[in-house]
DNA sequence: GAAGTTAGTGTAAATAATACACTTATTAAT
DNA sequence: ATTAATAAGTGTATTATTTACACTAACTTC
């Protein structure tokens, strides 16, 4: 992570951009490379941002420096500012070696996107290391408050779902009901009657059937479907 | 305003104030003191963060300093960080009064909070000016981008106030059904029946009678509620 | 053709939302 | 005392939404 003469040094973005894999809800990290010094650490894709920089044109920059991002729908949620948010112990050592001045506060802005995984390039070749999917459940310790900023971010998730028709963003052009089943399952971690969920999708009349249907199954192929225009 | 020198000078924190009279939901504002300048113009409270102070803690101290309001939830709800937001020419003269660094880039952490109007005593001594009620619907020009973050602040009001149940923070604590359903209107611009908004409160099941009724009113009295413990 | 697997479908009951009009209790004026 | 003015308070019928629940159909592999 170069640093630009033109940063200001009290304020980052953070991104959770959420992913779907047809089972699981996923989130995008960050691993570090190991630069020998016992560094290994994953976090969430951020960086401070530049003097004179919007903040959803930095979190829109940074998505596409560290994980070759384009054209995500990041939805601001939350700024957080504890003053010892980058005070632990663990995350010492990685200021020294990354930051002028590591001893300096700073807040975050933190966005959250879904995205279809497809769409995620992953562009090990970055200076600052891997870009990788992680099942929400399987999150491990994470740099700073990353840990904290993840859970808030699938809590407003959760609670904006169902307003939110950009939920399709998640899912591949065509689209078998069952996946979108899933996929609400999943992000709302409870479970729905089948047939009661195709009753509220029929209700809701975003999507409509195609003439193709599932192939290479096992069992009876599902029809596919796609988010009317 | 005080210039502290611990003070950080890209991070500022607002709150919106919403305030209910029985009839028109009110927003607190700050009028600026005329210093002989032609400067009287109206804003948010709010400032500068402090070195080292949270961001929840620095909209509880500011709010208490500009309107010694204490003890209000407090939610925050955007951070506002357009890099232009403080460099419109309506704001040139304030900033150079009052601003060691008055070409600083600040972005704002907003909060915004529902009170009892009756809890607000009015501080006319202050020194950054007074402190004053103003319906929503007559808010005038405010300094910097106070006038969107009133807007979008009302928006989120709306937007999460069925969920909400400190609605009860805008009423006294014996309030008549009307008052209630008042409230509701005029959060939400709606307007509600009298009948379907009263099965509504009985199912929700939060308030309950008292066995006191209004008094010197010119009509039949309305029996007074409280909020079920 | 049998076994295994997921797709796909309907109905009844409970709950919530909506639309709508008259009587009652109080005060002020005569 | 009577009346006028005002807002309080109350019920019912209709429609839409939510919930619970079980069997047959289509495809693949062995």
């Amino acid at each position: 992570m170069p640093q630009h003469l033109d940063v200001n040094p009290n304020i980052s973005v953070d991104a959770v951009i959420f992913g779907f894999d047809g089972e699981q809800l996923k989130v995008l990290l960050i691993e570090e490379k190991d630069i020998g010094q016992g560094l290994l650490r994953k976090r969430l894709p951020g960086d401070l941002i530049h003097r004179g920089e919007g903040l959803d044109d930095a979190a829109n920059r940074v998505l596409f420096e560290l994980a070759s991002l384009k054209d995500v729908t990041l939805k601001q949620f939350h700024t957080f500012g504890d003053p010892g948010r980058t005070n632990q112990a663990k995350d010492r050592k990685w200021l020294e070696l990354y930051r002028t001045n590591p001893n300096e506060r700073v807040i975050t802005v933190a966005y959250y996107a879904l995205v279809k995984m497809a769409d995620f390039v992953p562009n090990p070749a970055s200076f600052a290391g891997e870009a990788l999917w992680l099942d929400i459940q399987e999150v491990p310790e994470l740099a700073f408050d990353h840990n904290e900023i993840v859970e808030i971010a699938l809590w407003k998730l959760q609670r904006h779902f169902e307003l939110n028709k950009n939920a399709y963003e998640l899912l591949p052009p065509r689209f078998t009901l069952n996946q979108l089943q899933q996929l609400h399952e999943a992000i709302t971690q409870e479970e729905f009657d089948k047939r009661n969920f195709r009753k509220k999708v029929v209700r809701e009349n975003a999507v409509e059937a195609t003439e193709e249907k599932q192939e290479g199954v096992l069992h009876k192929p599902a029809r596919l479907y796609r988010i009317k225009s």
